[in-house]
DNA sequence: TTGTATGCGTTATCAT
DNA sequence: ATGATAACGCATACAA
């Protein structure tokens, strides 16, 4: 039963203090090439390295970012997560994945988060309301906060977001160009819904074009079957003057309604009803879709992120621009 | 600026020892009705709770799991960490996301893993070869690991997976039943697609059924892109005597080879080309896709996975039925 | 039941 | 440059 070797056991065995190992491993410190020799022969001979657990004890840091994330039904999450696992540990760092439900919600995990002397907390897609922080004096022994892929929706925690006005000034302005003048909206939960401005702007940005009417779509949450459940009721009640164009407010929502809507009740998109997304999920690039998109600058975000982890960049909140991905659906 | 309080200043609070506090927060500690209302009552004054780390670094159980991904691709991969995680928290444990790349390998992942004291490791969709693990010694101080929804290819590290003889088995009687009688498979990255085994039992009940020959494709890894890529070549090559029916040896694979069978080449799936994916991945269900497929037990897998992090199920590789999807496309 | 001493494996600080 | 002392916050074993 080989144990984990100690400083203390690389120290007796290359005759040396235990110090002088924790010096062998410390980036800069002041030891003889000698020593350091000596030392590293020994630690191999006993496969010793560092405990992270008690030198982040001793320094107060573990190197642990706590990713908070409530919605699992969004495959571009996948994506994200890749992009900041692998930015983590490029940086030296490693995410903690918590998962947020009804079983775990988010003053557990803060509590939890806290609990670890985690580094920091990135909610991913997730944000909550101001009054469960202040019980937790929140900004004083907790963790930094930022919130990636939604507005921050609390007071003195950043975020870095894709700038939405932007995004739905493009989109707009090519739905207007393409001649579409009916336009409809779907937004998904309603709690997160706000904090992505995208119905907000959507509705300003038609309104400046003297379009004032947006039907509006409520889906559950946000999937495919959510997608395609928002838009069937209007489909089977509304057969003249429907909406020309539906904006969705993220992909997998509208592969659902537009699967809803040329699969269940054999309309064409886009000559009958023209579909917009968000995020640009692989899988809506299909030919089998087309779907036009938005795509978030995804790597730029995390990286973002990071550097403001890594104390490089001001906790202040940061609008990046994305991209307009035009495609067959409209 | 709040600190996280200690044990020492809660018992000063409270007028105990430090011991005492430690009590107070251990189940099934001896202690009074009396001193534990005191201590709790000074512990909530202070917004006390136990330091995880501290308690980690004295008990050598962290509580943390590691799990290895190495393929993002796979959007499957997204409910998987859900439930995962869901469970892991239920217990109380908590996973650390780490991603392998080639910046990142196994043999880093594992140093890293141990060096963080784990609790146990979870591969999950990767495995390796075992030369790199006698390397570090492994089995001997390094957390027990475990294989997820992949065939061990390690001495003594059990795996959890989907009973891929009776999944294929399945597949094939469908197929054949139906009528196909030149089946092809498309495989993704071959150092994962051995662990599968789904090749070899689609080879091995399409040759008791007398058919022998299989035609193979090989796409470079796990991706709706790679699908596509995967059976191009073959269908601007091969016209007569095609294959009529294609297994992928997962959804989005499969989803990318029919979005090109039908999308690029304007062929029909099933009437030209039939086509079968692996995992039940939500998209595939789609009216635009209809894609049969084969339904891994995502919670059960995950379930025992867990017994044996905790010690309730003997580390021996489990194998557990899934569940054939009938749909449009075969 | 409660208090004391000691250990977990590092790091920080000081003395040599 | 090296060794020694203290500290990180908690748990274990033992004594009272």
């Amino acid at each position: 039963m080989r144990k984990r070797a100690t400083a203390k056991q690389v120290a007796n065995a290359a005759g040396v203090s235990k110090w002088t190992v924790i010096r062998a491993f410390t980036e800069g410190a002041s030891i003889t090439d000698e020593s350091k020799r000596k030392v590293l022969e020994a630690a191999a001979a006993l496969n010793y390295t560092p405990n992270l657990l008690a030198r982040s004890l001793a320094t107060k840091s573990t190197g642990q970012i706590a990713v908070f994330v409530d919605d699992f039904a969004n495959p571009q999450k996948l994506p994200f997560l890749e992009t900041l696992t692998e930015q983590l540990q490029a940086v030296g760092r490693v995410a903690m994945l918590i998962n947020i439900n009804h079983h775990f919600d988010h003053v557990h995990a803060l509590l939890h988060a806290d609990q670890r002397q985690v580094d920091a907390i990135i909610l991913f897609g997730t944000a909550f309301r101001d009054e469960t922080l202040t019980d937790r004096q929140l900004g004083n022994g907790t963790p930094p906060m930022f919130v990636l892929a939604r507005d921050s929706q609390i007071e003195g925690v950043p975020a870095v977001v894709c700038d939405a006005e932007l995004a739905l000034r493009e989109i707009v302005d090519h739905l207007h160009d393409k001649g579409y003048r009916r336009p409809g909206f779907m937004s998904g939960a309603p709690a997160l819904s706000t904090a992505l401005r995208r119905r907000e702007y959507f509705s300003k940005f038609w309104s400046e074009k003297g379009i004032s009417h947006i039907a509006h779509f409520a889906a559950e949450k946000y999937s495919f079957e959510a997608g395609a459940l928002g838009i069937r009721n209007y489909l089977s009640s509304t057969s003249k003057d429907r909406i020309d164009v539906l904006m969705c407010e993220n992909d997998i929502l509208a592969l659902g309604a537009m699967d809803e809507i040329r699969g269940k009740f054999g309309l064409s998109v886009p000559d009958d009803i023209a579909i917009v997304g968000f995020d640009n999920y692989e899988l809506g690039g299909s030919s089998a879709y087309g779907l036009t998109t938005y795509e978030q600058p995804l790597r730029e975000m995390v990286g973002v992120i990071i550097r403001m982890i890594k104390n490089e960049h001001d906790p202040e909140t940061v609008t990046l621009p994305g991209r307009l991905v035009l495609r067959s659906s409209t």
